[in-house]
DNA sequence: TTGTATGCGTTATCAA
DNA sequence: TTGATAACGCATACAA
């Protein structure tokens, strides 16, 4: 009680509790490797002391952290929350901790946070999207820290990944908007830079002019950063062209939700002028007005998917399997046939 | 090159570069404590190995991490994650990562998070509004971690803040919305526990009718968690009430959207049949149709301004101070005077 | 300016 | 079942 206030460690449970500093370790590690007993006693010194373990020590002995790093490129929109929301809950199941950092949609960012969890002892890393240079797999196979992708499957590559084809999402909604009766489409895109997920969904839209004949090349595409109001610029870009396009396919919902309100703004009614969608569905989907044509992800899904495969690879060593997990296609009231 | 697959340490620069271990940590710590000649040899060898500082080991050396932790109740909504977002920038300059985790609102999650980052050696920490347990103060104390509240501002408390005054915040909105002739005024707000910010809100309202002269005590409140549907379900609950309140005034900004919402879908029209206001100011607010009557809140400035004051606790020995940030009452279409 | 040696708090190996 | 004791990788006081 009237000790001095500095944090308790091994050490003072153990002479609180008489007993030697590895019996502590061991009652709260492998608490059945130690008599009743003393189990008590130890319990109730650590309780008495307010003892926590300190980590990095705990953690360079062991050679474990018992953490997950995640490196999203933003955590300023919802896009990204709500499956790492899920995936903590999950890893936190497991025995695991997980911890967050942004990169701004920048590679260097990116690739500095990589450094800094890996020396932080991260057991593995969740990464998005599949795009980085190579020399950063190298690095984190140098330091055997086992990777696994997320928001992006691709078959045929060489890490484990769990997450859904973004080309292949779009190309069915792309079909869609064409089967209406779209013929000049443009696209609002994030920026294709370190991440494939916007290339994939630009070439989907492609892929599916090229399967009803119509010819691809046309397509005016403008890369922006995935901001409200930057959608709402690329917007009145795209509709200051002559002759318009009749429908607006957004990289996500955020790029769309400025479409929409850029629309508004320049006294264009959607989807009576012109059709807009989006990709991701995120809360904001049903929140606009009208209500946003989009392709439906399950991230809480994947991110419980992501986080079991993770462990799996932590815990067994079975090689990882790359898990795709299917989108759905939602129709709102943003996406109609074209005017005339 | 042809070596073994393994993590370099301190040791393998250190004989790479043929110095001591000692001159390869000067290098990266007090670099002009060491000779222009033998540093450029030694950062050569890092960059050849690869090597990256064992955070653990640093740590556990030097009793410093560097580390700052911070606490929200959820990454879900754009709340928090714009001052998150400006406080983790800021603190980056000063040379301190952050690490955050989401308490989902609930104050035992919160509490095993505490421990959890304090385990983990954060230097500082960062927790939103003051209400919590006084054990949990006192564990903070013991291990002499300092901790800066933000979200919330109070006059008078022991552990300096950075935020703003919620009760006054929402005083001069309730004022407002009693001016334009208001009377029965419902509220939807967040749930109380552990969360003196939705407290403080409400009483705001009622200091406004206390002031008019009013009654307060007739005044509908109904908590519930910080998401839309909730938000919804009690804005339905309010106007199944007879007589309906000609405003209701939400909690927080996401609240009001539900409340939006749920107007839509029952037929009634905002604000021509009922008023509706929120508070934050987020991208929401002026998305949705009316757009929101609402406080703004200068987050990215609290973030910054947190970031800051938690540093020079940090890093200085004064007392730290608290910082009251100034709010603004938005007025958009969601406000009218009422109909009759 | 550089090297030597010690300690940080924990886990794990090996004996007892 | 428990206790010594050696790592773990780094920073730093002290010595050279």
């Amino acid at each position: 009680m009237g000790k001095t206030t500095k944090a308790p460690t091994l050490d003072d449970v153990a002479k609180q509790a008489g007993v030697s500093t590895a019996t502590v370790s061991r009652c709260l590690n492998s608490p059945d490797r130690v008599i009743e007993k003393t189990k008590i006693r130890v319990l109730a010194a650590v309780d008495q002391l307010g003892y926590t373990p300190n980590f990095a020590a705990r953690a360079m002995a062991a050679k474990r952290s018992y953490t997950i790093g995640a490196i999203i490129p933003t955590m300023e929109n919802a896009i990204f929350a709500r499956g790492v929301q899920a995936f903590q809950d999950e890893l936190r199941e497991h025995g695991y901790t997980l911890l967050v950092s942004s990169s701004a949609y920048k590679p260097d960012m990116e690739k500095e946070q990589i450094r800094t969890l890996v020396a932080r002892g991260a057991d593995g890393l969740l990464l998005i999207g599949h795009e980085r240079e190579e020399q950063i797999y190298a690095y984190l196979e140098q330091h055997q820290v086992p990777v696994l992708i997320a928001w992006s499957y691709l078959p045929n590559i060489p890490h484990p990944s769990v997450g859904f084809n973004n080309r292949r999402a779009m190309f069915e909604l792309a079909k869609e908007v064409i089967r209406q009766g779209h013929r000049r489409i443009a696209i609002i895109s994030g920026l294709f830079e370190g991440n494939d997920r916007a290339l994939n969904r630009v070439r989907g839209v492609k892929d599916a002019f090229q399967e009803n004949g119509l010819q691809p090349d046309g397509i005016a595409v403008v890369q922006t950063d995935y901001e409200i109001e930057k959608g709402a610029n690329a917007f009145r870009k795209l509709m200051s062209q002559s002759p318009r396009p009749t429908a607006v396919m957004c990289g996500n919902d955020v790029l769309a939700v400025g479409a929409l309100r850029e629309a508004e703004r320049m006294g264009i009614t959607v989807p009576n002028q012109v059709s807009v969608t989006g990709f991701d569905d995120i809360e904001l989907a049903e929140i606009v007005n009208p209500k946003l044509t989009t392709v439906h992800v399950p991230h809480r899904e994947m991110g419980r998917m992501a986080a079991g495969e993770l462990v799996a690879m932590l815990e067994t060593d079975s090689e990882a399997r790359s898990i795709c997990i299917p989108t759905k296609i939602i129709i709102r009231g943003s996406l109609a046939r074209p005017a005339n």
